[in-house]
DNA sequence: AAACGGACCAACCGCTCACAG
DNA sequence: ACTGTGAGCGGTTGGTCCGTT
């Protein structure tokens, strides 16, 4: 099909920079009848532009709900943690930003965050470091998770844009479709503080199952650094919601993060290989221990989360279908 | 002051997908 | 089943700004 039909037909149409006037035409159109068919808007405004630069119009600039300026720190950790697991899917990446478009995050990262990761070592497209590998990744991942028909998911990556994606679907209409953001603070700040902003070196703990798999490795950051750190960067973030809910839905935003968690819950729990008498003990060690070395209350949550990971005996975590 | 180059960002291009006829 | 059209998305371009030489 190639360029957009509309387009095509109206080689006389205007191109480049909107006018104050052009924008308030389309401005006052679209807040008084709404937004329908794109492709008679330039006919009913007088504008010359075809429907597809209206609707970018309005979508990047004058849409009301858009949020102007700079990105905050929450922004850019959220923003380097969904990309580590969609990809450049900008659009739904943007859908968990509040105001901001596809195309403001696209710019964001192609002139900010991706020199940030080259200038920390790290694979703009894997977020892992430049000499590190997918393969690498399966290899030495301790946590092997399967697709519903029993096929291992070749990475801990496929596996998490697969229940992405999933997650993606159910909430559509809660996050992509709607003409104004919900904007949930707490979605955004759970991540704070949590993911760093390299989005490598994620708060990912230690478990004593974790311990047992390093032993005799004498540099435990080398194992923290092996790949697969991407999955606890995700995971982690929410837990504190997560217990607070009993793994429920809710209408929070942050169910994003919880959806993960109820998925590999459900799944650990439905394993036939789970361990759950180590699992048990081991989350009181867990509390215990946390306690003992001080930990905050968010850390002993991580660790009962984390556990929820490690305790699987069979390093199985089957999705649930 | 002028030239240059990099950063930023708005807008365009080309493609896919969904849907109606 | 096929075709045309509209919508949406990601990649790319080109203009502007700003700092440096």
């Amino acid at each position: 099909m190639g360029r957009h039909s509309s387009c095509v037909k109206h080689n006389k149409l205007k191109k480049g920079i909107w006018s104050p006037e052009e924008d308030e035409k389309l401005y006052n159109y679209i807040t008084r009848f709404g937004i329908g068919c794109w492709s008679s808007v330039p006919k009913l405004t007088g504008l010359q532009r075809c429907g597809k630069s209206c609707r970018l119009r309005w979508i990047n600039y004058l849409r009301p709900d858009l949020k102007r300026g700079m990105f905050s720190q929450e922004e850019e950790d959220l923003i380097l943690t969904l990309h580590e697991v969609l990809g450049n899917r900008w659009a739904q990446i943007a859908a968990q930003l509040p105001g901001r478009t596809d195309n403001d995050v696209k710019n964001f990262w192609n002139s900010y965050l991706k020199k940030k990761l080259i200038k920390q070592g790290l694979d703009p497209n894997t977020h892992k470091p430049m000499n590190k590998t997918e393969e690498n990744c399966t290899e030495k991942c301790p946590v092997q998770i399967l697709e519903p028909d029993g096929i291992p998911y070749s990475s801990i990556s496929d596996a998490m844009r697969q229940i992405f994606e999933e997650q993606t679907e159910i909430s559509r209409e809660n996050f992509v479709n709607k003409q104004v953001y919900e904007y949930d603070p707490l979605f955004l700040s759970e991540f704070q503080a949590k993911v760093d902003p390299t989005g490598y070196h994620s708060n990912f703990l230690i478990t004593p199952y974790d311990q047992n798999q390093m032993e005799g490795n004498p540099n435990p950051n080398q194992n923290q650094g092996s790949g697969c750190d991407s999955l606890p960067s995700l995971l982690n973030f929410d837990h504190g919601y997560i217990m607070e809910s009993g793994f429920s839905n809710s209408t929070s935003t942050s169910r994003i993060n919880s959806f993960l968690m109820n998925k590999a819950i459900e799944s650990s729990s439905s394993s036939s290989h789970m361990n759950s008498h180590a699992g048990f003990d081991q989350m009181n060690n867990l509390i215990e221990n946390a306690a003992a070395y001080s930990w905050d209350a968010e850390s002993k949550l991580d660790s009962i989360i984390q556990f929820q990971f490690s305790g699987i005996k069979s390093e199985e975590i089957k999705p649930s279908i």
